[in-house]
RNA sequence: GCGGGUAUGGCGGAAUUGGCAGACGCGCCAGAUUUAGGUUCUGGUGGGAGACCGUGCAGGUUCAAGUCCUGUUACCCGCACCA
């Protein structure tokens, strides 16, 4: 048997779409804007995990391409952040120059995927005429009031040397580098995301996201409501303000806990207790995130004050615990140790009394060993509210404690404001001048972008301060605003800045008047379709879509959500599962992969592996399938492509089917099926064809065609041979027509008691009486029993029960 | 602890959504071609001599369950003292 040559046709077709590019806006058709996220230029190069994500919105980019779309598939490098400066360190070179050299050799090796990116649109996040726009909006938001600075404790990785937003600590370890994140005071730049929650939050009803990603931002965004109430200070005139969601439980309350860096804390000791406070408060300080997490037991100490329940005027005593986090709520808590684990537990181990107000089954717990915490039962120990249902006092008490003027109804949310500078040197200056006269003032619009010095050491101090800030030149400066002298900040934007906005730039990268013309925002945003791993579900995608609605805000476009739908790739693992990297040795290069078996082959099996959305294994083995399906279907191909074979109710009821299977997989994105159908229906038809003499061009053509936006070069030869003068991405998506692929005959099981017995071949339509003879006359012998009934479900089964009789 | 996912041959995985479990591929076995190996081609391949048994486990609903319901186990992922 012949083989086909990949080598030379994907040579051959790689240089002909150069020169006659297949995917061309003509201005009349519908857009569609498929995505992939962009990679940052590592220095590692790209392995087959890599190339999954990049298959996929290949393949579906050219579907989109023959169904009459122009598609706008860009692609572009996220080159600024620490993973491309930590790189740039351990090589020893400046950051832009391994940068460069990166991004020159990972596109040398996308290109061998043979997407159909348009490299007229290639944006790089470093590049000063991209970051100019990523500055500007930092500076309309500080115009707004949503960039702001702020000197608090903030997470801290010691080996990154910088500062760190919420979301980059996973686990209490840094999201890049995972070492253990500390706390560190320091005045930062944030933006305030928290501004957006509610419509964060609300916007999500209208994506077309997986659930797991849209839950996970719900947790993150973490709205809950409840209540604030006020607890006087026994003699003094303070109040400690508590936020709690179960205000019901407000008369069982026996004690209260105020976290270490509460800013009464201090003040509530006595002579006897402060020596135990203040260390308290000093050990706390000290401990990391991790310590902190995973604390086994409660600690606390009693700060020697007592609060007042302004409900039933009890006094209870007030204690620090570190379980009780400072920056969420109002760093304060009521504890009702009958109704909550984490203040049972505490309650049990300072001795502290437990009083029941909801009965569970009724009636009161005698010993009780864990906390009941069901908002279901009546309200028992709890005065005026006695009786009452505790599902709907809930609701009701705060508006009952706020007519009562003792507290209000409230509602909080998990997300933090967005730490937004680093102390590195790889990242977009901070446009802002701080003037000793006129405070922040930024750097006017005109001078923008600010570029990013030259420096003799890029390596983080450590200090606090970015290496920026050793230069005292680009310190010094005027004050934009008086002329005064004045210094510039020297912190840096963190990663997450360009690529919260990239995907706006890429239809309009050459514009140096806006960020992306109102006109090509309208006409080719938002993002159809994108696709990358699930790793950035609390990141760059809640970013991106918090800096979209700010530029909705602003005018700069017409939608307030970035991405209509977003599909998630699993990853590639090596064998037994492990996660590839260069430290297991368990990389799998495509290069040696597409020069033995073709850029085609391997792009079958980057889809063949498993479901797209789930983790896979990598085998090299598997991939001698697809090339073996591939050599085949082109054999058949040249076998019939000379012959004059005229087609047959055979050939066109399975070239319907064909096309009705592919269409459906396709469309669900069960791609790996996609693939398996193209090999089943070769088979069938190298069966048809040895029983026929051959197959006729249109069926071969109509395979071709479906075959070719995942395995395009191949195709593309093909349709030329089978005499295609275009190219075949030029051509049109088959329609299947449904009437033309029903079967007249169907095989359908025959079962006695749902056990399959026989199978009998009947028209499609039969009716049920002559279906059921059918049916009995082939499984005849064995039916020795009663028939009790008879099922017929058309096309699909017969079923007899039988009672007694040998089966 | 909370939330989500997964469980099917030696392996990766199919199953038109309740209708012949194991499509397709890998691997393996046999045969053909070849001096031989590789490639390619043809056939076979869940278990069991068998009646039969088989979709993590135990029940249930149904004429019929991998699929629906109840309970349960294991592994993976996310969040994690958020009051």
């Amino acid at each position: 048997m012949a083989q086909y040559n990949h080598t030379a046709i994907e040579k051959k077709w790689r240089e002909n779409w150069e020169k006659n590019p297949i995917n061309v806006n003509d201005g009349k058709k519908p857009k569609y804007y498929c995505l992939d996220m962009f990679p940052y230029p590592s220095g590692s190069g790209l392995h087959v995990g890599h190339w999954r994500g990049y298959v996929i919105s290949d393949a579906w980019s050219r579907y989109q391409l023959l169904k009459g779309h122009y598609v706008i598939h860009p692609m572009g490098w996220d080159a600024f952040g620490l993973p491309a400066e930590n790189y740039a360190i351990k090589m020893g070179v400046h950051p832009a120059k391994s940068t460069a050299e990166n991004v020159a050799n990972i596109k040398k090796q996308l290109k061998e995927i043979a997407a159909i990116y348009d490299w007229d649109m290639e944006i790089n996040t470093t590049d000063p005429s991209f970051y100019k726009w990523t500055q500007w909006i930092f500076v309309q938001m500080f115009k707004k009031g949503l960039a702001y600075e702020k000197e608090f404790p903030i997470n801290w990785c010691p080996s990154c040397k910088t500062g760190l937003a919420n979301e980059e600590v996973v686990n209490g370890c840094c999201e890049r580098c995972g070492s253990p994140v500390t706390k560190k005071n320091l005045r930062q730049w944030m933006l305030k995301i928290t501004a957006y929650a509610d419509r964060l939050l609300n916007d999500l009803d209208k994506l077309d996201w997986p659930e797991k990603v849209k839950k996970m931002q719900t947790d993150w965004i973490g709205k809950s409501y409840g209540a604030e109430v006020d607890f006087p200070v026994d003699g003094r005139d303070e109040k400690i303000t508590v936020y709690t969601t179960r205000p019901d439980t407000l008369h069982g309350a026996t004690f209260m806990v105020l976290s270490p860096e509460h800013k009464l804390a201090k003040s509530l000791a006595n002579d006897e207790t402060r020596e135990a406070v203040e260390k308290y408060i000093f050990d706390a300080s000290m401990k990391s995130n991790v310590d902190r997490m995973q604390a086994k037991e409660k600690t606390g100490v009693f700060t020697g004050s007592y609060a007042v329940n302004p409900l039933n005027g009890k006094k209870i005593p007030i204690w620090l615990s570190d379980y009780v986090l400072a920056d969420y709520g109002t760093g304060a808590i009521m504890c009702v140790p009958a109704h909550d684990d984490r203040d049972f537990e505490f309650a049990k181990k300072f001795n502290i009394p437990i009083i029941q107000v909801i009965a569970k089954d009724g009636k009161e717990i005698e010993n009780m060993t864990e906390a009941y915490t069901e908002a279901s039962g009546t309200m028992i120990n709890s005065g005026d509210w006695n009786g009452m249902e505790s599902a709907v006092l809930k609701k009701e008490a705060p508006m009952i404690i706020e007519k009562m003027g003792i507290g209000r109804k409230t509602v909080n949310y998990k997300l933090r404001d967005w730490v937004f500078s680093r102390q590195r040197y790889w990242g977009e200056p901070i446009p802002i001048v701080h003037c000793p006269k006129c405070g922040n003032v930024p750097v006017p619009e005109d001078q923008l972008p600010l570029k990013l010095p030259e420096v003799e050491s890029y390596q983080p101090t450590g200090t606090g301060e970015s290496p920026l800030a050793a230069i005292d030149d680009w310190v010094n400066t005027t004050c934009p605003c008086c002329g005064g002298p004045a210094k510039r900040e020297t912190n840096t934007m963190p990663q997450w800045a360009g690529s919260s906005w990239y995907f706006l730039r890429y239809v309009d990268n050459k514009n140096d008047k806006e960020l992306v013309s109102k006109e090509k925002a309208h006409k080719y945003l938002p993002v159809d379709m994108y696709i990358g791993g699930v790793e950035h579900a609390v990141l760059h995608l809640l970013y991106s879509r918090f800096y979209t609605k700010f530029l909705y805000d602003i005018g700069v476009v017409d939608f307030d959500e970035p991405f209509t739908k977003l599909f998630n790739q699993g990853m590639i693992n090596g064998k037994n599962g492990i996660k590839m990297s260069k430290s297991k040795g368990n990389v799998v290069s495509p290069d040696d992969l597409v020069r033995d078996y073709g850029c085609d082959a391997l792009r079958l099996y980057e889809l063949f592996v498993g479901p797209p959305e789930l983790d896979a294994e990598w085998d090299d083995r598997g991939i001698e399938g697809v090339a073996r399906f591939l050599n085949r279907y082109w054999n058949l191909v040249m076998d019939n492509k000379d012959k004059d074979i005229k087609e047959t109710k055979e050939m066109v009821k399975l070239r319907h089917k064909l096309v009705f299977d592919i269409e459906q997989r396709f469309s669900q994105f069960s791609l790996n099926t996609v693939v398996s159908g193209f090999m089943e229906y070769n088979n069938k038809l190298i069966e048809l064809s040895k029983k026929e003499g051959g197959i006729d061009k249109e069926t071969l053509r109509t395979f071709t065609v479906l075959l070719s936006p995942f395995a395009p070069h191949i195709a593309e030869e093909l349709w030329q041979q089978l005499g295609g003068t275009d190219s075949v991405f030029h051509s049109q998506w088959p329609e299947c027509d449904e009437e033309a692929m029903k079967d007249d005959e169907v095989e359908i099981a025959v079962q006695i008691n749902g056990k399959t017995r026989g199978v009998v071949s009947i028209p499609a339509d039969l009716d049920r009486e002559e279906a059921l003879k059918a049916g009995k006359a082939v499984i005849a012998d064995k039916l020795t029993g009663n028939i009790v009934k008879e099922i017929y479900v058309p096309g699909k089964i017969i079923n007899i029960v039988m009672k007694g009789g040998a089966v």
